[in-house]
DNA sequence: CGCTATTTTCGAACATGTTCAATAATTATT
DNA sequence: AATAATTATTGAACATGTTCGAAAATAGCG
């Protein structure tokens, strides 16, 4: 089997790298396998689509996020500073990504698509995504409603997923304009937060909480 | 000039009808080509793009979605039904291309697609759809601050392609999740919207519209 | 080892969006 | 009306993701 895990190795590194310095729709299968000194067939031998080889580099960059959120955490345990570095620490990781990101968000977003970040095929992935967020949530030593604090990784997965839609789309330099969303973001989110305590807050969280978890059943 | 138009309108034709029949990706440019009686590079000659035939189907059902819901406001003044309104018309005029719209979506997707919503091309279409959340706040009696009542058409009109976006992964019988996500969304909104006049929820409020301009910028 | 079954590899072929040089049809000009 | 210029149309060609049947390499077994 060492051969056959040699080959799959070979082509993905081979894919990762060209995905860094070519991006997505210049990164053909053809060039791939050239550069792995392989047959195109044999690409599809091991990877069922070209999608599948994008999802090796969402791997990659996923735990690249996580040790960038690792080494940022640092001692901070206000929650507010953990989302914002989580945010922070995500755009860091994609940075390199920017120009080409429209062509991966164009392969991400079919639902039948493999790398589909709701979609079986990119449990991996989202799990780690998942975990940075948990990881914000954890180590926090804010007092926040149990039942919020429990849907609260994803919640802030998901508002991940919004800011990384908007940075796809972010044109200006550097994608200052992510970073201030981000870090805005999270300042809302302080500020709002506390608010979720106060007893008239209750009816609309609650609510909104209600509605959340019927569109995930 | 009139010959050039039949050809054009042939073509638009065709190809919205194939795109309703057959969905995006089994609709192709020779099919359109054969079935309009024209040849593949004749069809290139107006539209410089699959996906800016992609962009005629949209018009329509902008249309469509106007048309609903000006059936539907009748004299319904409250902005919670009204936004109710705007959200399920919405979903009526899209319904009948749910099986496809995964196919729209990758092709919407990408920011330098015709069909991006918030690219240059799709300026006709996106002026519709903002329309229809401008009538849902100018035709409301409800006091409003005058600030977030200015910048509510349009993020309405965002928190509505949320909703698409939810709806497009949404496999529920007859997509029954997204008509009660638009239900329970428009309800929350209905029961938030009086707090911001609330003293104390200027803050964080000013902060969220400041937030959304300096995205906007 | 010799033979069979399985795994791996190959490259031609296909479908489809798109481009382009050539040709036909139409319009404008003299 | 004749000619030049512009517009419309064609079909072949190209690039690329993907499929597939055949061939080669490898593993398993007597």
């Amino acid at each position: 089997m060492a051969k056959s895990d040699d080959t799959r190795a070979k082509i993905t590194e081979t894919a990762i790298e060209s995905f860094r310095e070519r991006g997505y729709d210049q990164t053909t299968i053809r060039l791939i396998a050239d550069e792995a000194g392989i047959s195109v067939g044999n690409a599809y031998y091991y990877f069922p689509t070209k999608n599948h080889l994008v999802q090796e580099l969402y791997l990659r960059v996923q735990g690249d996020h996580l040790e960038r959120v690792h080494a940022a955490f640092g001692s901070s345990t206000d929650i507010t500073k953990r989302l914002e570095i989580a945010l922070l620490c995500g755009l860091d990781a994609t940075g390199p990504y920017h120009d080409s990101a429209p062509g991966f968000l164009a392969a991400a977003i079919a639902p039948t698509s493999a790398v589909s970040p709701f979609g079986p095929d990119a449990a991996e992935p989202r799990a780690m995504a998942i975990q940075v967020f948990q990881e914000v949530v954890d180590g926090s030593t804010n007092t926040i409603p149990a039942d919020l604090k429990r849907q609260l990784p994803e919640l802030l997965w998901l508002a991940y997923m919004g800011l990384t839609l908007f940075w796809v789309y972010d044109n200006s330099e550097g994608q200052t304009k992510s970073r201030a969303l981000a870090r805005g973001a999270s300042k809302l989110f302080g500020t709002v937060l506390p608010l979720a305590r106060l007893p008239f807050a209750r009816g609309p969280l609650n609510q909104l909480l209600d509605l959340i978890r019927t569109a995930q059943s």
